[in-house]
DNA sequence: GTACCGCTAAACATAG
DNA sequence: TCTATGTTTAGCGGTA
């Protein structure tokens, strides 16, 4: 459960408050172990380490620790901060761009270009506009950071250039342009910041100038791993983030994350090939059309990921196993959205089981129990941590097209399911039938800038490109997917609205410019206090937020950008319905009053079942933005 | 003893 | 033609 990441936990920022005492108040219900004191001394004592280049940099300036002293005079909520040696920045959202300042406002850029930057750099060109981007990845639980930048950014000693996702843990150390930060959530003890870890970002930190591959094999040995192939094939898929990976690929991953297959002879490659072609856990995608390369990618059947990712989890070593970046492809397409009401099984594509191999009835998984017995040699595996995906993380971008989808030469399985068609039975997180197909792309209260397709940064590709855009006759139907999608059963009151907002707009609203908003901003007396009164970061402007929402139904009903609005549209609904102190303006309700914030009761149950989905609303919730 | 599972090796076909 | 990729067959050892 990593919903405390979400809590107020003020206390664990001590080192960087002036008002420890009041902060120190606060955590009576709370005694910190000694060895939390221990290892925040630790913590203090490295970031005070750390390094500020001597070019200008404006986050040192902008959120040196003594304007945050001035500026927060009591407790701070923040999910993470970025802890520098003299300066401190809060992380209040679930989506952060680092980078250079923006640009004059007279030069016209790409649109990607005048994204917000939140934490800003300063001017020096060695950052990139937008340099990195740092979010929650809701499914594996974990902040990872996307490279953008041409320069790339350290994490841990590891230089990681653009296209690669570094997931973030408490105590990583990142540099950027040489100005280092501490990666810090709240609750440092239950985060891992033990005194053995500091000590070992200090060491890393240290051997920043050494050779990836020396600190990899810090971290690593060269014992067999206690994984199946079809576990590490599975790993190395779900780390990608479109869930789908070439065998090449896949070979780079397992040699990266298990120098074990570094040494030994390329039998093993074979044994890859082998498992791939008869487990039937995995499926191949084609390419896309004039995507350059050889081979079909390999992708998880969904009914498997679930058990691979357990069987993961269930890892003999110390520590975490790489993150999973994969999320559950696009789908508008919603089966059930009671969770009560499972939707009769999938059925799976059989493959043909050759005579001479054992039929593996039910999962292929459940036999994976890890290999110990066969590795005897003793000893612990060191941990993959903070895993170096670099260089494996897929560059491609390919949404499956269900029309595409491999069909193999084997008759028996041709018959693939498509991505309409991945279960939805319970037991599973709300969000797995939400229409996002990367965390870009999830609803999060983010900024509509948001709302833009994600482009690989590898290939610059727009991974909806490959979306079939529907024509203005399926707009009802659309609506109704809209209507279906599952995010109903955790923003139930939202979908009434929303049609009916939606009928307005087709009705009478298709040609006239958006109202103009009721909300006096903050002047409104329906805004009671803000609720996180140290924040003083800017917020932005309500009224924008409905008349982007105004102009983002219009494009839907008028059949322009659909895809894009209709998920833009989710978006704002969620953002603006998990804003209850903020009141709806009247031409978006029935009433004119404001909708009802609570969950609907399936929601709320479902919720409760699954904590990813319960730590998701909570993060939602609590988003800063929820000042307005 | 048997079935199942995971692994290894190899032959072969095919695509780029 | 070469190489990478993908499919299939065969067999071995470990485990339940």
């Amino acid at each position: 459960m990593a919903s405390h990441k979400l809590e107020n936990d003020s206390g664990s920022y001590s080192e960087i408050e002036e008002n420890k005492e009041e902060l120190g108040s606060k955590k009576q219900t709370k005694t910190e172990p000694e060895a939390d004191v221990k290892s925040n001394g630790r913590l203090e004592s490295r970031i005070s380490k750390l390094t500020v280049p001597g070019h200008e940099m404006r986050i040192v300036e902008d959120y040196s620790n003594k304007k945050n002293a001035e500026r927060h005079s009591g407790e701070i909520q923040a999910y993470a901060k970025f802890a520098g040696s003299t300066w401190t920045y809060y992380v209040k959202k679930i989506r952060l761009i680092l980078g250079r300042e923006p640009a004059n406002q007279s030069v016209k850029g790409k649109e990607e270009d005048n994204e917000e930057v939140d934490m800003n750099f300063g001017p020096s060109k060695v950052v990139s506009r937008k340099h990195a981007v740092v979010e929650y990845n809701m499914q594996g639980q974990t902040w990872n950071c996307t490279i953008y930048g041409r320069n790339g950014v350290k994490v841990d000693g590891k230089l990681y250039k653009p296209g690669e996702v570094v997931n973030l843990s408490s105590g990583s150390i990142l540099d950027v342009a040489g100005l280092q930060m501490m990666f810090v959530l709240p609750n440092a003890s239950e985060q891992t910041i033990t005194e053995e870890k500091v000590g070992e970002e200090m060491e890393e930190a240290e051997k920043s100038e050494e050779s990836s591959a020396t600190i990899e094999n810090s971290v690593y040995d060269n014992r067999k791993p206690p994984y199946s192939y079809s576990v590490m094939i599975a790993q190395a898929i779900l780390s990608s983030p479109d869930c789908m990976m070439t065998l090449s690929n896949i070979y780079n991953w397992i040699s990266t994350h298990y120098p074990y297959y570094r040494t030994t002879k390329s039998g093993w490659q074979n044994s890859i090939r082998h498992n791939l072609s008869l487990n039937k856990a995995f499926r191949k995608v084609p390419r896309k059309s004039g995507e350059q390369g050889k081979g079909m990618k390999w992708s998880i059947e969904p009914e498997f990921r679930e058990e691979f990712i357990a069987k993961t989890k269930k890892t003999p070593y110390k520590k975490t196993p790489p993150p999973f970046l994969c999320t559950p492809p696009f789908t508008l397409k919603r089966e059930n959205s009671d969770p009560e009401h499972t939707s009769p099984p999938i059925p799976t594509p059989v493959r043909h089981q050759s005579p001479s191999t054992p039929k593996r009835e039910g999962s292929p998984m459940t036999e994976e129990a890890p290999s110990e017995s066969k590795d005897k040699e003793g000893g612990s595996y060191k941990t993959p941590t903070r895993a170096v995906l670099s260089d494996i993380i897929a560059s491609q971008d390919y949404s499956p097209d269900p029309s595409t989808i491999s069909q193999s030469k084997n008759p028996a399985s041709a018959s693939p399911a498509t991505n309409a068609a991945y279960s939805t039975s319970s037991p599973a997180p709300f969000w797995k039938y939400v229409a996002v197909p990367n965390p870009h792309d999830w609803p999060h209260v983010g900024s509509y800038d948001t709302i833009s397709p994600y482009r690989n940064p590898l290939n610059n590709h727009m991974v909806y490109s490959q979306l079939p855009q529907p024509s203005p006759k399926k707009i009802d139907e659309q609506m109704h997917d809209l209507q279906g999608v599952d995010l109903a059963n955790g923003f139930e009151g939202i979908s009434s609205w929303r049609e009916s907002m939606v009928q307005k707009l087709r009705t009478a609203n298709s040609g006239t410019s958006a109202p103009a908003s009721p909300l006096g901003a903050s002047t409104s007396p329906a805004n009671p206090p803000r609720a996180w009164g140290s924040v003083s970061e800017p917020i932005p402007n309500r009224s924008t937020e409905v008349e982007n929402k105004q102009q983002l139904e219009t494009s839907v009903v008028a059949g322009s950008d659909n895809d894009h609005a209709v998920r833009a549209i989710l978006d704002a609904s969620v953002s603006m319905e998990k804003q209850p102190n903020v009141q709806q303006p009247a031409e978006f309700t029935q009433t004119g009053q404001a909708p009802q914030p609570a969950l609907g009761a399936t929601a709320q149950a479902h919720i409760e079942e699954h904590p990813s989905a319960q730590h998701y609303i909570q993060a939602s919730n609590t988003d800063v933005r929820s000042n307005i």
